[in-house]
DNA sequence: GCGACAG
DNA sequence: ATCTTGTCGC
């Protein structure tokens, strides 16, 4: 049974069977004459409800991932069909994905470039109050330079000061004036090819090619041609912030990753062969950390540190406190963002409640299951020197693992609780387990050694303290400390069980 | 060539 | 991480 569907452009009938992408809903020769056009700059939207009101759109060439906005400006520059669609009308237009994924950023009026060009990381701010955007590529050869793209006809005011101080942060880094040509070298054991020049000229490429794109304004087209070579030689008026932080980053998380543990301490080995749990009332603790936000907020928020006790799953000690996270949220980096929020948590569980000091934790994140073997879990571990064993929700890509269609139809195989499979790295490294927890939690989750544990020893206590898709450590941690943030609190909060409920 | 990549 | 709404199954 098919639907119909119509053409936005032309509104022609269309043949569902010839249309290849199917979040396209143009006929073949109107999708030609898109494909190429450019977005109309400046050109947004004014109808009260349009979640483009305000929005400059950059002169991209349309194509089939972005032609739903296209579509979309489209739909309402013509003043009809104003109301939001309805859920179902959108799955229908094949947008969903847009809507619920971009739609809130897009009516704050920011702007996000995705950068096409290989060798560069790319930053906008997309809002003062939330985290910088950043798109990367992670082609393994390329260097790491964050680069934020401003040109000051698209960014507004508060965007241009915090590039300010983004820039003045970045400057004060003794590295980021260093040659980068010698005592980066010893990286590429792990695979990374580093870059030589101090200033990197592929960024520059990227920048004037935004900037040279001929722009098909459609409401100034008698300008067309001129307005490319103007702006290009304007370059006073743009703005370009370079920084290497990934280069430091990797330097790091290698450092950390020689004091990696991927092995079970006596103490661990002797809980998981139950040796803890006998008939003498001698039990163990099992804590979790994670960190909750503020929607539109992400330097503000709750980090919170469970201890539950196992194996009655009681929770014994918690606490939850405000914390700024003055780093971005990059994939493969996430550790340097979090881990400073989370370490205080253990410094204020070793002085309050030394009794309840988890004999392992568990974070929400991965572990050895990343990039370069060294995820929060691993992180969090080593800093710390506790055991620790990562737990994800989604699958992070790397080293050879990915969401494929094999790791799909692996998925479906798994009938329940302790059903799972290894996930091997291309180098046959098993990093992780794709593991399902529980009976009625049809999705898996993603295991792996933090630092101290072995995976077997990490699969075995997920699975001893779960009730639900969420090992109950981190989703105390993480229920927790969102409802903290909905109650609007701002002071620490402390729980400790004390002795005599415990018995 | 582009996209996708924990929280 | 955050947002919303709808849907499915027990």
């Amino acid at each position: 049974m098919s639907l119909m569907e119509f053409c936005s452009t032309c509104g022609i009938l269309l043949d569902l069977n010839l249309i290849l992408d199917q979040s396209a809903t143009f006929c073949n020769p109107c999708f030609e004459t898109i494909n190429q056009t450019k977005f109309p700059q400046s050109d947004a939207c004014d109808c009260e409800i349009c979640c483009f009101k305000g929005e400059n759109f950059m002169d991209q060439t349309l194509n089939s991932s972005n032609l739903h906005l296209y579509s979309e400006l489209k739909q309402h520059n013509c003043s009809q069909n104003t109301k939001p669609l309805s859920q179902t009308q959108r799955k229908r237009k094949g947008r969903n994905k847009y809507k619920t994924q971009s739609a809130s950023s897009k009516k704050k009026g920011s702007f996000v470039f995705k950068s096409s060009v290989k060798t560069c990381i790319s930053i906008i701010p997309s809002d003062k109050n939330t985290d910088t955007q950043v798109d990367i590529d992670w082609d393994s050869s390329s260097p790491c330079y964050l680069v934020e793209e401003r040109p000051s006809d698209v960014l507004n005011d508060w965007s241009a000061a915090a590039a300010e101080s983004w820039s003045e942060e970045y400057l004060q880094d003794d590295w980021v004036n260093s040659d980068l040509s010698s005592p980066y070298v010893h990286l590429d054991d792990w695979g990374f090819t580093i870059p030589v020049s101090s200033s990197p000229p592929d960024t520059m490429g990227l920048t004037s090619s935004i900037l040279t794109k001929p722009n098909s304004n459609l409401k100034e087209d008698k300008n067309n041609e001129e307005q490319p070579q103007h702006r290009n030689n304007s370059s006073g008026k743009n703005h370009h912030l370079f920084k290497k932080v990934g280069v430091k980053w990797k330097r790091e998380q290698n450092e950390y990753c020689a004091k990696l543990l991927a092995e079970d301490t006596p103490e661990i080995a002797a809980l998981v062969a139950g040796q803890r749990r006998k008939d003498d009332g001698s039990r163990y603790f099992v804590g979790g950390v994670d960190i909750s936000f503020i929607k539109g907020n992400n330097e503000d928020a709750c980090a919170c540190l469970s201890v539950l006790r196992m194996p009655d799953l009681k929770l014994v000690y918690q606490r939850m406190e405000m914390v700024k996270l003055t780093q971005p949220y990059i994939p493969g980096f996430l550790a340097f963002r979090e881990v400073p929020a989370l370490e205080p948590l253990f410094g204020h569980l070793k002085a309050v409640a030394p009794q309840y000091w988890p004999d392992i934790t568990l974070v929400d994140g991965n572990g050895k299951l990343h990039p370069r073997g060294f995820g929060l879990a691993c992180h969090l571990g080593v800093v710390l020197d506790i055991p620790t064993m990562g737990v994800a929700k989604s699958l992070i890509s790397a080293q050879g693992i990915s969401e494929d269609e094999e790791h799909k139809r692996l998925k479906r195989t798994l009938a329940g609780a302790g059903d799972g499979f290894d996930l091997i790295s291309d180098s046959d490294e098993v990093l992780g387990k794709c593991l399902r927890v529980h009976d009625g939690a049809p999705n898996p989750v993603y295991i792996s050694v933090g630092h101290k544990v072995s995976l077997q020893s990490a699969v075995w206590l997920a699975l001893e303290c779960s009730m639900f898709r969420i090992p109950e450590p981190v989703r105390r941690a993480d229920l927790d400390s969102r409802e903290y943030l909905r109650q609007g609190k701002t002071e620490p909060e402390q729980f400790v069980l004390s002795h005599d409920e415990g018995n």
